[in-house]
RNA sequence: GCCCGAGUGGCGGAAUGGCAGACGCGACGGACUCAAAAUCCGUUGUCCGAAAGGGCAUGUGGGUUCGAGUCCCACCUCGGGCACCA
């Protein structure tokens, strides 16, 4: 570089050479011409957006992607990952006749934005606005063809304002047992009134007009629970189940979790615990996401079964899986806080239970989880009849039994349980065979190393009424011991569920506030949803009150408590005006993406939330059976339990109530890969900036220093991420969406490396070249017709690309593409009668390249709605055929051979083949196979 | 411990039970260039061989089959999820 700059464009031999600069001036072209022209805008059949004529004979496709969170950072690399992948299905799909529906939201409520504002007194409605306007910007320079009319927020009051009444709708529903759905609570009080249902309270007719609202309180599917539940002091909030790790911490921050007792709103997801695991059958999701449902979920058969306490003539009910072991249940335990242990409680071991009580309180879930952990218990001096055997059996307390799970109690069988063995052990119980093990360890307890789980012949199973000896499988056993229990009112069949009902509120201020108020008794009341959207106030007090971390006895303290003059209001609500308290707390974050992709439907519908109209042709049902629901839903495994089973529970609330068509929010589910990138540690551990790391030498550098390499998750923790954007101005974002998308299939995880960025961006160089002069930038087609030989090359290459972009598999699509450029490379240039086909075919993955090519291909419109290419079937077949001829599963010699020659012709060719004979060495062969049009193989 | 998923060249990866390694990176050789970069052309699993050709190759060991990366059984390694769930 000298004083006079940089060589003027005119005067570069290769003014017109695809590089980085000329891919950003033609992305920035036609992205503005997309937006000018409002390219991608789709018409629906009903309301604002209607456009009938434009919807009618073409079949919809909705894509989807999960939406982003608008950091102050921008997008990272895992966002256009996914992000590109729905774009390239969505373009293509638009190619192949269909109406499609995709564009991009955000989910800007929560923690990150409240925790800045604290810290800078900026209000979070204005960054979160401002990195939104960020986030559309790099969007938008991805290519990605959105509906932008339909982009949302959920953060902005006419979005929330939906939020809030589906709220109501929830509140205002109970779930039907014997119907197994949600229905208006107006219904349940019709039934109370007619006698048809009885309250839980007592006689509908004789309860107070307070009373009746508890009642209703008991059913609604959200109610207000005294109940335990995660309260976090470090981060000033209680959290959900969902929200606590394993360790017993907070998901976000990593604060310490206690479980407290609190007044908390509550959504009954349990009801449905059933139909969200039977439904995922409906599903197409991965096996591996619908295993990680079903499991939190945790539905459990079994059997609940009584154990009579003379001492108290009263009984211990207890959950077990295994009714068939009952003749080997040698003692019980119950969980310390379980409600009976007082009463069964024995003088003479009152202080040893309570000590132990006491012990146990002060520990924390984490701890009381820790497995492996030595098995502790007391004895409570009381005794329970075991109902097969008659015998009396000591009951114990022991914190390795959970009061939140089952019944809080359990009958212990030493013999086939290893907790239970391990206990017994330890505290000398008895342990009594009831299966002769498969293994050769013998019936003798006393000489087992651990219990024997599995399916082995019973002995010392029976009584006068029931026998299992010589039963030898354990579904057996436990059908008949169930009978058995049923029959002599010992028990009764019983599911139970691993999953909580979902803790609903948070003591926060970046958030949706609860469309509630209490009256002078404490008692919630709906607002009507004509004040709808609850405003969320304005402020500079954002911050809840947080505690240190391990403060267990600290309380929650809302942001809104602190506003006195929006928590009280005057209101009519059907009683005369009356002073009423607002709701202070906030919806939890998983509240705005429960349902935003119903408000994609029909974002600008001012009197519901979605149209039905809209929402049968987008998201019905297609058939008998099919759930209805998204045609594509991309985004992390991160999500496969909580977003995905809180929106799975929301939508179905709404199908039940008759405001959906259909059952299931997102039909087809994908779950991209993580994207891997270089990381690397000094000698101390830390983890060093990547991008300042060089290889030499075989090791690696950073300030001259050796440092480890591994691989991680791109990201700011390990000092590895790159910046799409960044990418987008060196290569194009045409480049990107290759790369990204020929890294691997879709749903694998794969490491990032920059070096091989490069051929992606070859190959649209060499497409550009085998169409446009890279001196003139005048056309530059081979005259000629395109031979038959690059006819059938073309016309396979359709056939593929097609296939692999149906099946999402974007990386297999892109090498056929290359396979075929690299041919027309070979021939000097793309034939003129060729062009358009190939460039329709690139348009999907790289639109910006094809758009321009297709204008100077002579063409006026988008090329977004141009028929994709169909194959010819004549050329897909070839006149003649080569054979690989295999001598014992050895391919030994090729032959070619007309494309429609019987099996007879193609056997005798290859007898006759040289090599052959020379592999058979004169003998003959045992058997010839030949697979019409793949092979021949000779069996010597 | 239990439940998923995956192991293929130097690297990322491709292969309806039918020619293993498509496509890309890198490497090597050549062209262009004063030179370099960029670009273009060619070679590239590995071993033996001058070549022709041949042997060996899809984590390990068995099996089914005319034929196995692909299906079955056992094991090893890695990644993910769940975990005192009765």
């Amino acid at each position: 570089m000298n004083d006079t700059g940089s060589v003027p464009p005119e005067n570069d031999p290769l003014a017109f050479r695809y590089s980085g600069v000329l891919a950003q001036t033609i992305e920035a072209q036609w992205q503005d011409r997309w937006d000018t022209e409002g390219t991608f805008n789709t018409p629906n059949p009903a309301g604002p957006l209607a456009n009938s004529a434009a919807v009618a004979g073409r079949p919809k496709k909705f894509i989807l992607d999960m939406f982003p969170y608008p950091s102050g950072a921008g997008l990272h690399m895992g966002h256009p990952l996914g992000f590109t992948a729905t774009d390239m299905y969505a373009r293509y799909q638009r190619m192949t006749g269909h109406n499609v529906l995709y564009t991009m939201g955000f989910d800007a409520f929560g923690l990150p934005a409240e925790q800045y504002a604290v810290q800078t007194g900026q209000h979070p409605a204005i960054t979160t606005n401002q990195n939104i306007a960020n986030i559309r910007v790099q969007l938008r320079r991805l290519g990605l063809s959105h509906d932008h009319r339909r982009s949302i927020s959920t953060t902005d009051p006419e979005y929330y304002k939906w939020t809030q009444w589906i709220f109501l709708q929830i509140f205002n529903s109970w779930f039907d047992p014997e119907r197994k759905k949600a229905r208006p609570i107006d219904q349940l009080i019709a039934e109370f009134e007619a006698g048809t249902r009885a309250p839980k309270s007592g006689e509908w007719a004789s309860l107070s007009a307070a009373d009746r609202r508890r009642e209703l309180d008991q059913w609604r599917l959200a109610y207000v629970s005294d109940a335990p539940v995660n309260w976090c002091p470090g981060l000033g909030t209680v959290v959900a189940n969902e929200e606590v790790t394993a360790d017993g911490r907070s998901d976000r921050g990593n604060f310490p979790v206690f479980k407290r007792q609190m007044r908390q709103w509550m959504m009954r997801i349990t009801t449905y615990a059933d139909r969200l695991i039977d439904d995922l059958d409906a599903l197409d999701w991965t096996d591996a996401i619908k295993a990680m449902q079903r499991n939190w979920i945790g539905r459990s058969e079994g059997a609940t079964v009584h154990f009579d306490v003379p001492a108290l003539r009263d009984r211990i009910t207890v959950f077990t899986t295994r009714a068939d072991t009952l003749f080997g249940a040698t003692f019980m335990v119950l969980a310390p806080e379980h409600p009976m242990v007082d009463r069964i409680t024995t003088p003479f071991h009152a202080d040893a239970v309570a000590n132990y009580r006491k012990a146990a309180e002060a520990k924390d879930t984490f701890a009381r989880q820790d497995d492996g952990r030595e098995k502790t218990g007391v004895f409570t001096g009381g005794y329970a009849i075991n109902p097969l055997t008659g015998t009396e059996i000591p009951v114990w307390i022991a914190d390795y039994v959970l009061m939140g799970y089952g019944t809080g109690a359990i009958m212990a069988v030493p013999c086939g349980d290893q907790r239970d063995f391990e206990f017994a052990r330890k505290f000398r119980l008895d342990i009594v065979a009831i299966q002769d093990p498969t293994d050769d360890r013998g019936t003798d307890t006393h000489t087992w190393a651990d219990a024997f789980v599995g399916d082995a012949p019973y002995i010392n199973s029976a009584n006068e009424s029931l026998t299992l000896n010589g039963v030898a499988s354990v579904a057996e056993g436990v059908h008949i011991t169930n009978q058995w229990l049923v029959a002599h009112g010992h028990g009764n069949a019983t599911i139970t569920y691993k999953l909580r009902d979902w803790l609903f509120s948070r003591q926060r201020y970046w958030g949706e506030p609860f469309p509630i108020v209490y009256d002078a008794d404490g008692n919630p009341h709906a607002l009507p949803s004509a004040v709808l959207p609850v405003l969320l106030p304005e402020t500079d007090q954002f911050s809840p009150r947080t505690f240190d971390p391990d403060d267990a006895m600290s309380n929650p303290e809302s942001p809104l408590d602190r506003l006195g003059d929006w928590v009280e209001l005057q209101l009519d609500l059907g009683d005369g005006v009356q002073t009423y308290r607002r709701d202070t707390n906030v919806m939890p974050q998983w509240a705005g993406s429960c349902w935003y992709e119903l408000r994609y439907l029909d974002p600008t519908n001012a009197d519901a939330f979605v149209d039905p109209a809209n929402e049968q042709y987008w998201m019905g049902p297609q058939g008998e059976g099919h759930p209805g629901g998204t045609d594509l839903y991309v985004g992390g495994v991160e999500h496969a339990v909580l977003h995905l089973l809180y929106s799975r529970f929301w939508h179905k609330v709404l199908f039940d109530l008759g405001h959906v068509s259909s059952f299931e929010p997102f039909h087809k589910l994908f779950n991209q890969g993580y994207i891997l990138a270089a990381a690397y540690q000094d000698e101390r551990g830390m983890y060093v900036e990547a991008s300042q790391v060089e290889a030499r030498d075989g090791g690696y550098f950073y300030e001259g220093q050796p440092v480890r390499r591994e691989y991680g998750k791109m990201g700011k923790s390990l000092k590895n991420a790159l910046d799409p954007i960044d990418l987008c101005i060196e290569y194009g974002a045409d480049t990107l969406r290759l790369y990204l998308m020929s890294m691997g299939p879709l749903d694998a995880s794969r490491p990032w490396e920059s070096k091989d960025v490069i051929g992606v961006h070859r190959f649209l160089q060499r497409l550009w070249r085998n169409i446009v002069d890279e001196e003139t930038g005048a056309l530059r087609l081979l005259p000629e017709p395109a031979s038959v030989d690059t006819q059938r090359i073309v016309h396979r290459t359709i056939a593929g690309v097609r296939e692999e972009l149906e099946a999402l598999r974007f990386n297999t699509a892109i090498s056929r593409l290359i396979e075929l450029n690299n041919h027309l490379t070979k021939l000097g240039g793309c034939p003129a009668d060729t062009a358009d086909t190939l460039v329709k075919m690139v348009a999907p993955l790289a639109p910006h390249i094809a758009e321009e090519l297709w204008a100077r291909l002579g063409h006026t419109a988008t090329v977004t709605y141009e028929p994709f290419p169909v194959a010819d079937a004549a050329l897909l077949v070839a006149d003649e055929v080569e054979y690989p001829v295999q001598v014992n599963g050895k391919v030994r010699s090729r032959i070619t051979v007309a494309a429609d020659a019987d099996n007879d012709t193609v056997q005798a060719l290859a007898l006759a083949d040289e090599k052959v004979q020379a592999a058979l060495g004169g003998g003959a062969p045992k058997k010839i196979i030949v697979i019409p049009g793949r092979m021949v193989n000779i069996v010597a």
